[in-house]
RNA sequence: GCCCUGGUGGUGGAACUGGUAGACACGCAGGACUUAAAAUCCUGUUCGCCGCAACGCGAGUACGGGUUCGAUUCCCGUCUGGGGCACCA
């Protein structure tokens, strides 16, 4: 019999399917466990190899935590709204919800080809009202709270109310604009609009005005990968920073909480860090600088207070409204100049540009300590969305204040003594200070404190804990996306009640923008207008959805509620959640703060939504390379390329064996555009170019899982990926090594059928060897499993396969329980075989073999010796041998002899079962 | 620019806690079986040197230092590939 995976793998996945075996219920005795995959976008471009590596290795984990008897959740659905089918509307016509399906339908048969273990009955898609009406309803609950800062939580907006009632906001400071203070008698006399526009200042969903990538030309509002270099992608239009009102997350109120409950999930470090960086939490002072001539001051905020005396100059954001009132008539116009330039920059090329530009407001601060005169100063280099958007610059001290104050010759005061050397700045915290009149001599780091209390009791500063995080946009001018359960009235928004949800997303004409920067629901006058009220017609960003859909798989199909309560108790947190890192600081922030969120109005019973993260690297693609000769359609070989001027051309690396071009594929290549192209050949081949980059279609560098599992089969496929290196390293990919995959499962296959012959197995009693080789591969499959090392699990498999071929051990015994092992790695032809040895179950529900470590108790080792550290001979010695035995027959060996050479011995290491190591 | 991460044979990678560097594969070379091919099997394969060979010697984990009896692993510096930087998802 022959190993025709084509014919098994369907057999099997239509049973699979007859039988509902991936069907998971929400009762159940087992024990729980939730494994979960980044939600994807379903794109038009299809699956290429690197999609599937994470599915293939939650798939792996889920079927092998099934085989240790828990009741496992893997689901799939998909995050549908986005930009990219908007974009293919509005150039092709076609409505997004018809493309997306389209692409929704191929994704899943793609997946459906490599035998993925997804309950699909809790399939979910953002895009269906039935999902949309929940993410509709969860921004209502944002919308109708705040976040007590007393409580560390979110509690009901009423309650705010009835405290503003009570005794105005004295303790509840205002987090959106703390110059908001007033008094319950102060409340209650304010009119609605005076009253919702305060609210609007506390709740957690909010409306605000903020800066958007405005494209005159275009009318409408870019996303950042739409600008390229200042100018619009599509067309090549100027793109400037424009305010727009939007709606907010207030995710900065959880900062402190996103930050601590770090700690209690595993994540990986750099992804905490990355997190932790992101959050930015730095404790300092803001302090008051008035400004001469003026009566409003400058506020800064510093971490530095200590260095209070260095403070050489002001540098404030562009975008700081304080300019326009302090700007000296002589310098308005560079000032002007200078603002217009900085609104073509976007916020990396500000952060990343290394010249230093600026310009000089004509205005002083004065020191609160000495009463010295500063020049505020305007820069790119500070942003408006930090602190307070303006610094106190401290050259000695700063580099990038060093450098403004070299390249405009501003003087630079040391107040580090030895610490400054004039040339470049030093950061320190340890040095002494001097020039700094009553925190001379004090060492950097006290003074910080004693600065803070000096200001405070003056009133001219105070202790600040400030975040780099910012609240999180979360409204967009688009179409494809949910639509706010918002309806406008003089001003006022009135949320829709929860009766009114789902808010339909009605259809359009065309998905061009509205009129002033609105979205195209803006053209909608039939829809938008609702009595005397006008609806929102922003909608929601992509992250909307995909902020709580792990939630809604644990009860896909609930109408009543987004999760019911029972069955959020009983899934609980996801245990392992596996995705790239390119969500780090986006994804994975917004849907922990949202679980923290639904957690503190009692609608869940945990606060993070996933225990553990696996980060999948990215599969690179490999690209290869033609060079034409200029002008020309004369294609020259690599090696004789660089003699002459060409052009290096993408070619379809599937058109490609290793790096030598099949000439013939390529004239038919592109509807035989290179049909009557000539080659200059090396040795009677066309050799390519290689080179490692992103995997996309543009690159022709894409390699379909398709046409892999079509010609080697998904069991083959499965385990080339995971034997292609550590699941969460970035590798390129090569077809190649494939085929020693698939000849492993062939050297399985021929343990049980031999091709004439047919059936080899039998029922004798496995020797001590073989039992030894099945367990060391439980053993190793367990562990590698459980750490998620899958390449080196492959590995075992391979070893294990190749010495029971040695041993020509055909055993039910030893093959039985190795198919189990395997199951999760290549379920199909594992239960194959399972059934041809007898068996009636599936292999998918048998239960994971346990490890004896009996079988592989050893009474001697061959110890590498060193002598001075370099490995030199072996020598083997039982394992239960002394010290002293041991540094007598080492001692006494030739080999060792020969390389001591009668010096006397320093030191003699002995590791017990490890090592030896001779020390003369 | 800032944050994170990687760099080991011709290639993907292994070495899990500082203890035999290169497991397992791919590729390549040679051989067996075959009329031939496919498939399968066997042998060799880090580099350099000496040699008919066994074997032996030296170097070697991006580069330069350091700690240690011993470093791919820990520390410092440099170079370099990849990801992210708030409206792609």
């Amino acid at each position: 019999m022959e190993y025709n995976f084509r014919s098994i793998e369907k057999k099997w996945q239509d049973e699979w399917k007859k039988s509902g075996a991936y069907r998971v219920s929400n009762n159940s005795s087992r024990p729980k466990y939730y494994v979960l995959d980044m939600f994807p976008y379903p794109s038009g471009a299809g699956l290429h190899v690197g999609h599937p590596l994470g599915y293939i290795a939650s798939d792996i984990v889920s079927r092998f935590k099934r085989l240790q008897g828990f009741n496992v959740l893997h689901p799939m659905g998909y995050d549908a709204f986005g930009l990219p089918a908007e974009q293919y509307a509005l150039e092709h016509g076609v409505h997004p919800a018809k493309g997306t399906a389209q692409n929704i339908n191929n994704f899943r048969k793609q997946l459906d080809n490599i035998g993925f273990c997804y309950d699909w009955e809790r399939e979910v898609r953002t895009s269906d009202a039935s999902y949309y009406k929940w993410t509709q309803w969860i921004f209502l609950q944002l919308f109708h709270s705040f976040y007590n800062r007393q409580l560390q939580k979110a509690v009901p907006i009423e309650q705010l109310t009835a405290a503003f009632e009570k005794e105005g906001n004295s303790n509840h400071p205002c987090p959106g604009d703390p110059k908001i203070v007033f008094t319950a008698t102060d409340w209650k006399g304010y009119s609605e609009k005076e009253q919702q526009d305060i609210l609007m200042h506390y709740r957690l969903a909010f409306c605000g005005y903020g800066e958007v990538n405005w494209c005159e030309a275009l009318g409408t509002v870019l996303a950042n990968d739409e600008v390229v270099n200042g100018v619009s992608e599509r067309g090549g239009y100027p793109v400037v920073k424009k305010k727009l009102r939007q709606w907010y997350l207030r995710i900065t109120e959880y900062a402190d909480r996103l930050l601590s409950g770090l700690k209690t999930i595993e994540f990986s470090e750099a992804m905490q860090e990355m997190q932790s960086n992101w959050i930015g939490k730095s404790s300092g002072a803001e302090i008051s600088f008035s400004l001469d001539g003026h009566t409003e001051s400058l506020v800064v905020y510093t971490t530095r207070p200590d260095t209070i005396f260095g403070v050489d100059f002001m540098v404030v954001a562009p975008e700081h409204e304080i300019i326009s009132r302090i700007t000296s008539p002589e310098q308005q116009a560079v000032v002007d100049n200078y603002i217009e330039y900085v609104k073509s920059r976007s916020e990396r090329e500000r952060q990343a540009e290394k010249k230093i530009s600026g310009c000089f407001t004509g205005a002083y601060a004065i020191n609160p300590f000495n009463g010295r005169k500063i020049p505020v100063w305007i820069s790119e280099y500070v942003l408006a969305g930090y602190g307070t958007g303006a610094i106190m610059a401290v050259p000695c001290g700063d580099e990038r204040d060093f450098r403004f104050a070299q390249h405009f010759s501003i003087p630079i005061t040391n107040i580090i003594g030895d610490a400054f050397d004039g040339t470049d700045a030093n950061p320190t915290k340890d040095a002494r200070l001097s020039n700094s009149d009553f925190l001379n001599d004090i060492p950097m780091r006290e003074a910080i404190e004693i600065v803070i209390e000096k200001l405070e009791n003056m009133g001219m500063g105070k202790r600040k804990v400030n975040y780099k995080m910012r609240d999180a946009a979360f409204s967009r001018q688009r179409y494809w996306g949910e639509p706010f359960p918002i309806v406008w009235k003089n001003g006022i928004a009135y949320p829709l009640s929860e009766k009114e949800l789902p808010l339909l997303l009605p259809d359009v004409e065309s998905y061009g923008p509205g009129p002033d920067g609105e979205g195209p629901l803006a053209n909608l006058n039939d829809w938008k207008i609702v009595g005397d009220g006008i609806r929102e017609t922003n909608t929601m960003p992509g992250y909307a959805g995909s902020s709580w859909y792990f939630l809604r798989y644990m009860d896909p199909q609930n109408d009543k509620e987004f999760c019911s309560r029972s069955a959020s108790d009983y899934w609980n947190q996801v245990d392992l959640y596996i995705g790239g890192t390119e969500h780090a600081v986006g994804h994975l922030l917004y849907s922990r703060m949202w679980t923290k969120a639904l957690y503190d109005l009692g609608h869940i019973g945990f606060d993070e939504p996933f225990r553990k993260l696996l980060n999948q690297g990215m599969i690179q693609g490999s690209s290869r390379f033609v060079y034409r000769k200029k002008g020309t359609q004369q294609f020259v070989s690599a090696g004789l390329a660089g003699s002459m001027e060409t052009d290096k051309l993408h070619v379809d690396v599937n058109i490609v064996d290793g790096v030598e071009l099949d000439i013939e594929a390529f004239k038919k290549w592109r509807n035989g555009e290179y049909a009557h192209a000539e080659f200059i050949l090396e040795d009677g081949k066309y050799i390519c170019g290689s080179e490692v980059e992103k995997m996309s279609k543009s690159k022709f560098n894409t390699v379909n899982p398709d046409s892999l599992v079509e010609k080697f089969g998904a069991d083959t496929f499965r385990m080339y990926e995971m034997f292609l290196g550590p699941v969460d390293q970035s590798k390129p990919w090569d077809t190649k090594g494939i085929e020693g995959v698939h000849r492993f499962i062939k050297k399985l296959w021929r343990l049980f059928f031999d091709e004439e012959k047919g059936r080899l197995w039998n029922e004798e009693n496995p020797t001590a060897p073989e039992l030894k080789v099945l367990h060391r591969t439980i053993k190793k499959i367990e562990e590698d499993t459980e750490r998620y090392s899958f390449n080196t699990a492959v590995s075992s498999f391979m070893i294990c396969v190749n010495e029971l071929s040695d041993l020509k051990c055909h055993k039910r015994a030893i093959l039985e329980p190795l198919l189990i092992l395997l199951t999760p790695y290549a379920p199909h032809v594992s239960e194959e075989l399972w059934h041809a040895l007898g068996n009636s179950n599936s292999v998918l529900d048998a239960s994971f073999p346990k490890f004896d470590p009996a079988t592989l108790v050893e009474s001697e080792k061959e110890y590498p010796v060193s002598i001075n550290g370099k490995m030199r001979t072996n020598i083997t010695l039982a394992l239960d041998a002394s010290e002293e035995d041991v540094k007598a027959i080492v001692l006494a060996n030739e080999v060792v002899q020969k390389w001591v050479e009668g010096k006397p011995l320093k030191k003699f290491i002995f590791i017990k079962g490890k090592m030896i190591n001779v020390v003369i």
